[in-house]
DNA sequence: TCAGCTGTGAACAACCTGTGAAACGCCGCG
DNA sequence: CGCGGCGTTTCACAGGTTGTTCACAGCTGA
């Protein structure tokens, strides 16, 4: 299932086009102009269909900012007329595709999957959808997280907030961050959700796999997922002790399955 | 560098477009029609513009043979006339983006770019570029510095202000800019703040890196981030000496052991 | 030499996180 | 319709960490 936006004040062009992706199964969302990027990531979306002629003279510099934002979200210009150079600036930009109207739902459609196809290609040769990191798989088709193949039975929104520590591996993730990306919308001031998750997560984790701690804590921060084999001692040792040669970049190892 | 192949018969567009790859360093071969699939994977190459015209009747069996064995190929269809259905099959077997013609080279080059560009986004996503200076490694994506793998410990605030001095290296900072971008509103007069990180920091400096000065003073009017080797004793602030002129930033390579 | 600036150490308040438990909303079931 | 089970959110408290402030000593430059 794909999540799309359209951008677009031409009502006929947006109808006829969410009648037919309806059909197919998408979730399509209309919006009448430019909005802040914070709810476009809350939206959780897999592509964007935009007219720049709605969005006014910010237009550029806000789809950039956009496709800074969310490298990952497809992003299609529709629009009526435009010079070559218009359209060089824009792919430069970061936009995937550009399309002239008037054009067919029918290939806008198309577009979209061929830009989405591209995107997955270059995921998943990237991260094979089960990552594995420590004793742990966390299987994204299954909403679950394994342990030597026994489930953490983790409801769904444990399970978000695993998974989206465990993709982004080795780096220190903000409680607002978090919290955008897995509830979907921003986080109130004072808000403690995310502290109550990542407890449940390390009770379960501690549960099924002792001898590794997974999630750490960045005062002031936010948290960090990265495997360590908490052997037993000697695990808060800053520099007192030994070189510990970390090796550079330490990777979550990532199997392909 | 960008390794393309062209197939298509039309001589001047070909022309016209090896002459401007060829000026932005791209590698491009151009190939009179359809060859076996297994002389393409031996170029090794990144993109492929194509003319159906020029493949025959089999020409979308070919290339979707083509998308089938080579996922990581772009495939961009340049065309002279085509029907939304026939747009839209080409875009459904595997073929990545496609133009009519005629169109402007520069435009196919922006789109083989966006084609290409998701893979190596995703790449460089990997790597957010640390700050090496000295024996130092500051890593925002970890809200810490490290000198030879091993982490500083530095809470957030020290870490955030020796982020905005490694970024301005070189340059000297006044204490109400510090404070500004670091605290993120005005500094009260006579608030000792800065100083007191900046003292936490140079502890925790020659703690982990011994042999370095990393934080200067400029009497009256802030600090400077500039790593010097203090060559064990004879640092009475070689200042008086010379601006320093130097040439960049020598940046000692961190090797984890 | 002196006034003003900076380094230093320590004390204190403010803030942050871990934790347990209660409250809440949503379902399916009897 | 009420009842329990489940998952989520909120709350309050304890303990630890961090940020701020202060006084004093040392240093700088005129």
């Amino acid at each position: 299932m794909i999540r799309l936006a359209v951008i677009d004040d031409d009502s006929g062009f947006v109808t006829v086009l969410s009648k037919r992706t309806e059909v197919i199964g998408w979730q399509q969302r209309s919006l009448a102009g430019a909005i802040p990027p914070e709810e476009l990531v809350a939206m959780k979306l897999n592509a964007l269909v935009v007219n720049p002629a709605v969005l006014g003279d910010e237009g550029w510099a806000y789809l950039e900012r956009i496709c800074g934002i969310l490298p990952d979200l497809g992003v299609i210009v529709c629009t009526e007329r435009s010079t070559v150079a218009q359209r060089v600036r824009g792919l430069r930009l970061g936009v995937d595709d550009w399309v002239g109207k008037p054009c067919h739902p029918e290939e806008v459609i198309a577009r979209v999957e061929a830009v989405l196809r591209r995107r997955r290609r270059a995921r998943s040769k990237l991260e094979p959808t089960p990552i594995v990191a420590g004793d742990l798989e966390v299987r994204g088709d299954r909403f679950q997280a394994f342990v030597g193949g026994r489930s953490l039975d983790l409801t769904r929104r444990e399970f978000e907030l695993l998974q989206l520590l465990a993709e982004s591996a080795g780096q220190v993730l903000e409680r607002d961050a978090i919290y955008q990306r897995v509830w979907g919308y921003a986080m109130a001031h004072g808000d403690r959700s995310v502290d109550v998750f990542i407890r449940k997560l390390r009770q379960k984790l501690e549960k099924c796999s002792p001898g590794w701690s997974y999630i750490h804590t960045h005062f002031g921060v936010g948290y960090r997922f990265d495997p360590e084999p908490s052997g037993g001692r000697a695990e808060k040792d800053p520099l007192a002790g030994l070189p510990v040669a970390e090796p550079d970049r330490d990777d979550t190892r990532i199997s392909a399955a």
